[in-house]
RNA sequence: GGAUCGGUAGUUCAGUUGGUUAGAAUGCCGCCCUGUCACGGCGGAGGUCGCGGGUUCGAGUCCCGUCCGGUCCGCCA
């Protein structure tokens, strides 16, 4: 046996027992003849007191930072207590001790405020991970896994694997392809989700599912964004859309009460997608705070002022008790509505002054009274500012979205304590892609329309109207699950493919097997999945899933430990019978 | 595919208009210290200024290219 204890669990009670101890050096401070080091594991840190009669094999055998030892002791009263830890009022008395592993000196401190910069740490990460920051981290997304396993097992839920080498599907993101050595010219697709799997297991009966599995998807990354990522995924048979937004509401109300002892009373408000594109600008809202995107098209054109006039949106915010900002700070917000990520021209803007007047960047078009307009359709009060942006719909929708959060930002509006979740509800079935020139699914193409919309599908010239019974949900502007009511009638599911373009044929070779299924008795049913790293994130306060991956990949979707992905043997490839394209 | 920021000691960073021998902190090594816990004191070692090319009497500094990393846009049903 290795240890008695770890080095996180001992205090005064365990005075005078004779104790072993084993772990990683965190430091040696060595104070004259006496010697004193603080050992540590996965559970905390011990003081270790190496007394005059240990040093001369300390001079044999030196100890360094982050070598492994083993240390045999009494437990002792410390004569000068530490209090910033939880075994700060005893210490190890040494009488033996065994070096189990020398270790070279770690290229970055092992500390809550670590030297190592990003790159380096990514790099060791096996180091990083013994540091306690890092480590809660894991521990944390461990919790919020079996915090939602619990509700999902005490719901009904059964968790059934599904396979990973599976068929490519050319819908959605990139796949990530598998070479088949016994199947030569042949590939595998890596799941961008078990989609199809637990349709299938819906047809099979099993009408309660859930797994926490690994997607992968073969697009560009981003902070919240890694080639392979978990969700958890779920879908429910002889539902309607209402009763899968109650039961993963309360999956949801049991983690934030297991994790952060936080309790929702209410219902998690709902909002519809053309609310949130209207109000908010963006499909994920962040209802922290207010600030709600204002229409003024109609208001401002036709008063002489071009850039206003030529616009097909005009768009306003609210900037509460802002109308002091100065003119160096409203510079500074054209510029970053200017950027090339926003590409807006120009930002205009109005203060409505403390003392009732208005004063704007356009007072050559507007006087005070039209300004006025402008305040009434805002809501504006005395000491508030109002930004205005104007331009291509789209765009400018967007900007003033992120204009939006840029403000809340800057006015400490998004307090990454507070958690707002929101239901985004009735999103369009379809979407339509410029690059493809065809509909695509908003979502995925087993998206059930609303029944009163199907009639809309025989029309193209309304496909933009038809909305599907499909949700998000969103915590503080980030999507952290999504899902829908799906098709399970054959007729419907290939009137959906037929829509999407794809022929009779090309839909009976790639999903003939799903509607096969759906013709021998598929229940109705729906499902969601949810984004668990971005929910890990979330709850842990940061912006970045990888603090929540033991092993994330960067930026360009490698693994910098291992140098992922690498080149592989002549001989695999011709196993695999691929041949190289070198450029 | 694009934008943008960064790359200087083991590490985190500073480095002026292009100008002598490239600095600080921390870590590391040595010596001293019996109650430290961010220990302290004294001393020391440590540099391909990412890489390649160019401009110049002279480049860490300016220019071009390239590689690596961060963030973002496009993309991500």
């Amino acid at each position: 046996m290795y240890r008695t204890h770890t080095c996180g669990e001992l205090r005064i009670e365990q005075v005078g027992q004779e104790v072993t101890l084993a772990g990683w050096i965190q430091t040696v401070r060595k104070f004259g003849s006496i010697n004193f080091v603080d050992l540590r594991d996965r559970y905390g840190i011990t003081q270790l007191l190496f007394s005059e009669s240990l040093n001369a094999r300390l001079d044999e055998q030196p100890l360094g930072r982050e070598f492994v030892i083993q240390a045999t002791g009494v437990v002792t009263e410390r004569s000068s207590k530490n209090k910033n830890i939880p075994t700060g009022d005893i210490e190890i008395t040494v009488s033996d001790f065994k070096i189990l592993n020398a270790a070279k000196t770690p290229p970055f401190t092992i500390q809550d405020d670590t030297d190592g910069g990003d790159e380096l740490r990514m790099k060791y990460r096996f180091l990083d991970l013994r540091r306690n920051s890092v480590r809660k981290n894991l521990e944390l997304r461990y919790q919020v896994g079996r915090a939602a396993r619990n509700y999902l097992h005490t719901a009904g839920f059964l968790d059934v694997e599904t396979p990973f080498l599976i068929n490519s599907t050319p819908e959605g993101a990139r796949d990530f392809l598998v070479p088949s050595r016994m199947n030569p010219n042949q590939f595998y697709g890596l799941p961008q989700s078990p989609q199809t799997f637990k349709q299938l297991l819906m047809v099979s009966g099993y009408d309660r599912y859930y797994q926490i599995v690994k997607c992968f998807r073969d697009e560009d990354l981003r902070a919240d964004r890694q080639p392979e990522f978990t969700q958890i995924d779920c879908e429910m048979s002889f539902v309607e859309q209402e009763d899968i937004l109650n039961t993963f509401e309360d999956m949801l109300k049991h983690i934030f009460k297991e994790i952060k002892g936080i309790e929702f009373n209410e219902p998690f408000p709902r909002m519809t997608f053309d609310d949130a594109m209207e109000f908010y600008g963006n499909d994920k809202p962040d209802i922290r705070f207010d600030m709600k995107l204002v229409n003024l098209t109609g208001t401002v054109q036709g008063k002489g002022f071009k850039v206003f006039d030529e616009a097909e949106l005009v768009v306003a915010i609210n900037a509460k008790g802002c109308s002091e900002y100065t003119r160096k700070q409203l510079d500074e917000l054209t510029d970053w509505v200017k950027r090339p990520q926003i590409g807006m021209s120009g930002l205009i803007y109005a203060r409505y002054n403390t003392d009732g007047s208005i004063k704007s960047s356009v007072d050559k078009f507007f006087d005070e009274e039209q300004l006025k307009l402008w305040a009434q359709a805002c809501k504006a009060e005395p000491g508030d500012l109002m930004l205005v942006l104007a331009g291509k719909e789209e765009r400018t929708r967007k900007a003033a979205s992120e204009l939006r959060l840029e403000m809340g930002e800057r006015l400490g509006l998004r307090n990454k304590n507070e958690f707002k979740p929101l239901w985004v509800i009735d999103f369009p079935l379809f979407e339509y892609s410029e690059e493809d020139n065809r509909w695509v699914a908003r979502h995925h193409p087993f998206t059930s329309p609303k029944p009163e919309h199907i009639a809309l599908m025989d029309d193209v010239s309304q496909y933009a109207k038809i909305k599907a019974n499909a949700y998000d949900i969103v915590l503080n502007g980030t999507e952290i699950g999504g899902g829908s009511i799906r098709i399970f009638q054959r007729d419907l599911q290939q009137k959906m493919f037929a829509a999407l373009g794809m022929s009779k044929e090309e839909a009976e070779h790639k999903f003939g097997f799903l509607m096969g299924a759906f013709e021998y008795g598929a229940p109705p049913h729906g499902g969601i999945a949810f984004g668990f790293d971005r929910l890990c994130s979330l709850l842990g306060g940061s912006e970045s899933i990888r603090d929540f991956i033991a092993f994330p990949k960067n930026n360009s979707g490698r693994d910098v430990m291992l140098d992922a992905p690498s080149e592989i043997d002549q001989k695999q490839l011709d196993e695999l019978r691929i041949k190289l394209v070198r450029e």
